[in-house]
DNA sequence: CGGAGTCTGTCGCCTGGATTACAATCAACC
DNA sequence: GGTTGATTGTAATCCAGGCGACAGACTCCG
């Protein structure tokens, strides 16, 4: 099953292929920005492969992540009506192949195309939920629950395959901490509690879950 | 100025007319619920008086306010495509007058008015940087600075008449503490602290902002 | 292969705010 | 005008997690 979110992998073929020839690509190294709160542009872009993170900066400087993209994610849709620049920093996790198209072109290709815009409304709805959830988990749940939760979430979203993969989930405990609002030393203390006890396995840089059911039972809130 | 999420107040006065005419209106009383996470309801609706909260619940059954919607403002948008029903359940604060339309009346409405269409995308947006902001400001902020945000946030939505008015905002400590994500007893300490220092006049039930330019000394946050 | 930079693991201290537990006010409806 | 229920005020206790401070682990690059 395609994650709610992969954009790109839920258009037919002919319809990507439409929207891919009027795209330019390009590519980004680990920790480039693709674009920064408050930049000018008015343009839509498409992640190819690699991940990127979505985030907005406290006044003292911490990062805090609003979402992770994964390959066929759109991003950069909202703010082009506006004229007050992009809303938040978008920031690449490792090196990232990118398609781009501005937000005039896009709007004609939507034009014809009334289930593709009603797939992005779709789409923009579901954010709106995930960080309406968000919000209801940091008024609620302590930092354990959140983290937990974050790491079922993920899972989900990123290996849809399934199945016991056991695949590493490529997040740094930086990050990790930046998405649930701890410390980073108190998000390290937490994956080491959840290692201890089995639910997940890790080796330096390489988390991952390894008892599912496990982990779930500390997405309940302890509090 | 009218505000940001001031749907009816942004259209001129024949659309309005328009939209009206193809509305049903109604009366709920305090605490009534227009509809709950869940239900499958599939209209939209506007508040014509009175104050209602968009809120999600935990687990345990505590309350969290995602926003607040004053006249004006339209709510049950995003949930029509969906199949599954609300995503959020929605509460009159006050006695409320409201009008709603079934989503496909509204999507003929909208049909040949784009401009409309355009308002929406861009109200949408903005509830989705609010909700944005709101979580880093959970992410970052201990409950005081949370606490000085908020009433400032209100403030500049609810009284747009502006002018030093000093009119109440009308919301119970356990509301303010349901939007911020503390107890409620540690919403009217703060309250209280506000109070003493002069940013806040209190007289019970009646909170109101005493000296603004104080109170936003407090929204820089003090971790 | 060695040095620099980035990540990870661990401690101890200390404070903000959850939690518990009441008492006092006010509104509203008999 | 008194009883009931919602709202506010306050105070004592306790602990999760913020913060500071390092010491290892691993990677990458010259």
């Amino acid at each position: 099953m395609v994650a709610t979110t992969d954009f790109l992998g839920k258009l037919d073929e002919k319809t990507r292929a439409a929207l891919m020839a009027q795209t330019t690509r390009y590519r980004l190294g680990k920790g480039d920005f693709v674009y920064c709160i408050g930049d000018a542009g008015d343009t839509v872009h498409f992640l190819l492969s690699g991940r990127i993170k979505t985030c907005k900066f406290t006044q003292d400087g911490r990062e805090v992540i609003l979402w992770f993209g994964f390959p066929g994610e759109v991003f950069g849709l909202i703010e082009s009506p506006h004229h007050k620049g992009r809303m938040v920093s978008v920031e690449t996790c490792e090196p990232c192949e990118i398609a781009k198209i501005s937000s005039g072109s896009f709007r004609d290709f939507l034009g014809s195309r009334p289930e593709v815009s009603q797939l992005l409304v779709q789409i923009v709805a579901s954010r709106l939920g995930m960080l309406a959830n968000r919000l209801v988990y940091f008024a609620a749940d302590d930092a354990e629950t959140r983290i937990a939760k974050l790491l079922v979430n993920l899972e989900a979203r990123y290996h849809s395959s399934g199945g016991g993969s056991e695949q590493p989930i490529g997040l740094t405990h930086q990050e990790i901490a930046d998405l649930t609002g701890v410390q980073r030393q108190t998000a390290t203390r937490i994956l080491g509690r959840l290692a201890k006890c089995g639910a997940l396995s890790m080796r330096y840089r390489r988390i991952s879950i390894r008892d599912h059911d496990l982990l779930s039972r500390f997405t309940a809130s302890h509090r």
